[in-house]
DNA sequence: ATTCCTATATTGACTTTCGATATTTCATTT
DNA sequence: AAATGAAATATCGAAAGTCAATATAGGAAT
């Protein structure tokens, strides 16, 4: 019956409300910019498919994180751009605080001998 | 209503398994004893809770990343003590790379200006 | 025997991620 | 003007992981 198929890695783990949160600290975007440009950044470790950005903008905007309008592009596209709020700016500093604590807890697991 | 309150940080995010793994590498020990030295190499960073960690040993031992084998402590308690079998060391050596990755490319994303 | 503690196990709820699919709108082509 | 194509947003269902709560089993201690 071949259920559907899993996808080799889950290289997101929770990680992705951080980078799209930092990735608007940087520059205002619509949702397909923000991907694209965190695939750039990471040179395509972070490839963040639609199913999981769209359901994440509405979270984070949900919370007050990130304000979301719509706009239209130079190609006269409609966009929903997206900021980082105050709010948001505050937030994005825990999650980095919480994310480098992780890291220094991983490397001391990985570094005892 | 009143559904069970979420707990504060949701700190683990899928990096159980190669803490874990890495625990076992330094030492064989039984399912508590892990979280108890997780927890104490990590000074209290990570804190895993039964119900996160038994269903991990036991999908690690599903896998075969481990063998778990029913002993006795010195006080003649009944415990199940784990190993790293040969194909979870090998395993271990690619979540520490996937693990490098997730960290470097978080890197470029936090430090771009 | 009852109580207490240690160790293991399971259940149910919730959340996140993903593949697949859908919809809207504009630009381009015919 | 109709058809086609592409970009951007959206949603659904399945799979997986984490946690709080609860359960069970056995030995120790009183």
């Amino acid at each position: 019956m071949a259920g559907t198929r899993r996808q080799k890695t889950d290289l997101l783990r929770g990680t992705l409300d951080l980078l799209i949160l930092r990735t608007l600290e940087l520059q205002a975007l619509h949702g397909i910019a923000i991907a694209d440009r965190i695939r750039q950044l990471t040179h395509g470790t972070f490839d963040i498919q639609a199913g999981s950005l769209f359901p994440a903008l509405h979270r984070l905007e949900q919370e007050g994180w990130i304000a979301g309008e719509w706009t239209m592009t130079e190609q006269r596209r409609r966009i929903k751009a997206y900021t980082l709020t105050a709010a948001g700016r505050k937030h994005l500093s825990v999650e980095k605080r919480q994310w480098e604590r992780i890291v220094e807890a991983m490397t001391q697991v990985l570094e005892t001998s």
